[in-house]
DNA sequence: CTCGGTCCTTTTTTT
DNA sequence: AAGGACCGAG
């Protein structure tokens, strides 16, 4: 690969701090393959002296695999078979990795950190049911008043201010904030004796052990090279970590862009910057200005938005691509007219280069190729229940696609009951996965029983696990009760062997096998349901049998651990050609021809929470500026007038962004034209094919709500008095008067209406 | 204890 | 709109 300069400046700076500054689509992804390429093949560094970090497996897959290719090995699939392989991960991995080693080799005593090797991973929702435990039977309090959102809320703001349980009476001023601090105690107390930590507790426990100088030592001789890329979205243990591990040998690179800093609700703090020029104020600086993705309107609009923000660094992405296509703008009645539309587009721009009516010959300069696939596409919106009406749109339309969701697929039911199986089985202290599947399948545990062996596991100081298996020994429990527990323990004891014996996928399966999991999933669910989920199992076993060649107890540890990683956007999908759905953050790593930005309404976005305060607006805005610049070649945004939303109809005004661009480069999507031309299609030949007229027919075009009063960009020059026009909702009519754009049209059968004839759909006859 | 109906909340963004 | 929480009857 070719480095410009300032890329070639960056990959040569090895053995010194080194601040990338690299701006959307500046290819910083090759410079830093590049330079690990140049550390490992012409420094002869080791490769495992090598660490990068990112922010989502996404990054770190990529990476991965390019550093591969250039090593020419293939790339590990796991931390824990590299193989002299660079550490390339993203934070958590990384840290969960070092958290592991640590434990295996040094007394957890010695560390102060509460846990044993065998930890758990708690998910928001773990997390959730843990406090509304704490809050509920034991303070006895009222949900409504106190939260458990609002109380996980501050508890991980106070973990990931380095506060810790005991030092948060400082922070008490209010009585929410007595309550926090009484639960954050209580909840620090569960996690530890569950053996389990939550997110934040990722990078704060790892934070503790390096502090500790030996360990600290240990780890900076490991990893001599850093790379830390996103780095304007670290936070403050994250900071933290990566200066103490950096500091003997200053060998530190980050990458870093304020215009795409969008995790502040996560604690993102950009101002680390300030504080990494502190730590090396003799770093080198250089900018990666050069935009190598989008075609120059859509870099020329995605500057003039980001530059609406005050910030310390002028904005100038520049690039020697094409000019190409204007951006287009879909002002749609509604959200399911809004859906219809661009399904439209996608389906005519699509397999469609036998149309001779829509398709675009030899657009792009050569940018382009000749043919777009449904994979060319991306639909992007600011919150994911936005998904739903283009979904509907496309299944109606007969379109592949995919939702990357915001429920993982690790957080179904389904799945989440297998999983906690393993986890109990993996690790009998963890009581929220214990209680969880303790009754599910149903096996008449109730709650009440639950209850009782709680009491006593509290008093006695014992495991779920230990009681289970001395249930008889219990008095408060009647037979039923006891039966049933033990029931279950035959079959929790017979997991456990199983779990030495065979490998994670096969033990999932003996858990079916022995729950009668697929009983249950047929007995409760309706048709459509118990495929997806049985299909959802399946999908489950199938990532399991990754781990196979792995010791069987190994293989489960590890299978738990990065399954609690792993998002939705990291499974892999089959099919090769789909269009796909994910809010603007999510797609932050991504890049596609085509790009589909909807939503843009106030309240929406920006949302509705952001507009009150300044910060929190440039923090949408620039959003907006990763969101535009996904895109290469196309770029459509769009808005609906009228949008369901929370059970209701709502109106919101057009975003204030769209009012930041220019509008030389925008122009309105030409509905009506392309309605006529498919018009004239179907009329006239009557070659349209089942594919089309399925589509048509069930689309809004044929549903009795004719909404086609999308703006069309008319030049009005070309209307004169006494015109006969038609206008796809008033019919035909004749132009009686006409003074500027403003016009009076004289509709056969509607009557007399005054438009705006450069906005009106109307057309000349 | 179980089922079923009703009411209530949810929706910002993610490792 | 839809899933979860809650409550009351069987």
């Amino acid at each position: 690969m070719n480095l410009n300069e300032k890329q070639a400046e960056a990959k040569n700076k090895i053995d010194w701090p080194l601040l990338i500054i690299a701006w959307a689509g500046s290819w910083k992804t090759a410079t830093l393959t590049a330079r690990v390429q140049y550390m490992i093949k012409e420094k002869w560094i080791f490769p495992s002296e090598i660490m990068m970090v990112t922010f989502t497996n996404k990054a770190a897959t990529e990476m991965r695999e390019r550093v591969a290719k250039t090593l020419w090995v293939e790339a590990p699939r796991s931390v824990y078979w590299r193989n002299n392989f660079p550490l390339i991960w993203t934070f958590h991995s990384i840290w969960i990795f070092i958290l592991k080693d640590v434990l295996s080799r040094y007394l957890s005593e010695e560390l102060a950190i509460w846990l044993k090797k065998d930890f758990v991973i708690y998910d928001e929702s773990d997390k959730l049911s843990v406090l509304k435990n704490i809050l509920k039977n034991r303070f006895n309090l009222d949900e409504k008043e106190f939260p458990a959102r609002q109380i996980a809320f501050f508890i991980s703001n106070a973990k990931n201010s380095l506060i810790t349980a005991k030092w948060y009476e400082a922070e008490v001023d209010s009585t929410i904030k007595e309550v926090v601090y009484k639960a954050y105690i209580e909840y620090e107390k569960d996690l530890a004796q569950n053996n389990a930590i939550d997110f934040d507790d990722i990078l704060v426990k790892t934070l503790a052990v390096l502090r500790i100088p030996k360990i600290l030592n240990e780890y900076q001789e490991r990893y001599k090279y850093l790379m830390v890329d996103e780095y304007q979205d670290t936070n403050a243990p994250q900071y933290e970590i990566v200066k103490l591990l950096a500091s003997k040998y200053r060998n530190l690179a980050v990458v870093w862009d304020d215009s795409q800093s969008i995790y502040s609700w996560r604690w993102a703090d950009m101002r680390n910057i300030i504080n990494f020029k502190k730590d090396y104020n003799d770093a080198l600086i250089v900018k990666l200005e050069q935009n190598y993705r989008s075609t120059k309107k859509i870099i020329a609009w995605a500057n003039a938005v980001i530059n609406k923000n005050t910030s310390w660094i002028k904005k100038e992405l520049w690039t020697d691509n094409m000019e190409w296509e204007h951006i287009s703008y879909i002002e749609a009645p509604d959200d399911k007219t809004e859906a219809s539309i661009i399904v439209n587009i996608i389906k005519e721009k699509t397999y469609n280069t036998n149309n001779p009516l829509l398709y675009k010959e030899g657009v792009g300069g050569g940018m382009s190729e000749k043919e777009w696939n449904y994979i060319d596409n991306l639909i992007l919106y600011r919150t994911n229940a936005q998904s739903r009406k283009l979904e509907e749109a496309l299944m109606i339309a007969n379109i592949p696609y995919r939702v990357i969701w915001w429920q993982k697929f690790y957080d179904r039911k389904e799945i989440k009951d297998l999983l906690c199986y393993l986890k109990v089985i993996h690790n009998p202290d963890d009581i929220v996965a214990m209680k969880r599947i303790i009754n599910t399948p149903t096996r008449k545990i109730w709650p009440k029983s639950i209850e009782t062996m709680d009491t006593y596991r509290e008093n006695f100081w014992l495991s779920y696990p230990q009681i289970i298996e001395n249930i008889a020994e219990v008095p408060e429990l009647n037979n039923g009760a006891k039966n049933a527990i033990s029931n279950f323990n035959i079959i929790f004891e017979d997991l456990v062997k199983a779990s030495h014996k065979k490998v994670v996928w096969e033990l999932i399966r003996e858990i079916i096998k022995l729950t009668k999991y697929d009983d249950y999933i047929w007995e409760w669910l309706s048709k459509e349901e118990k495929e997806s989920k049985l299909e959802n199992i399946d999908e489950l076993v199938n990532v399991a049998t990754q781990y196979n060649g792995m010791e069987p107890r190994e293989s489960l540890s590890i299978f738990l651990e990065e399954v609690a990683l792993i998002t939705d956007m990291d499974t892999k999908d089959e099919r090769s050609d789909y269009v796909t759905l994910m809010t603007i953050h999510t797609s932050k790593w991504l890049e596609q021809k085509r790009v589909f930005l909807t939503g843009l309404e106030e309240w929406l976005f920006p949302s509705f929470r952001s507009i009150w305060e300044q910060s929190a607006l440039e923090e949408e805005r620039r959003l907006m500026y990763v969101a535009m610049t996904r895109a290469r070649e196309e770029l459509y945004i769009s808005r609906a007038k009228e949008r369901f939303n929370f059970g209701d109809f709502v109106r919101n005004p057009e975003s204030r962004f769209l009012k930041e661009i220019p509008l030389e480069y925008l122009v309105n999507y030409d509905l009506w034209e392309f309605i006529n031309k498919w018009n004239q299609l179907f009329w006239n030949s009557l070659s349209w094919n089942s594919d089309w007229f399925s589509f048509w027919s069930s689309s809004w075009w044929f549903t009795g709500k004719p909404k086609v009063i999308v703006q069309a960009n008319n030049d009005v020059s070309i209307f004169a008095r006494w015109d006969r026009v038609n206008h796809p909702k008033f019919g035909n009519g004749i132009i009686t008067a006409l003074n500027g754009e403003l016009a009076e049209i004289a509709f056969t059968w509607n009557g007399i209406k005054k438009m705006n004839i450069r906005i009106a759909p109307v057309r000349k006859m």
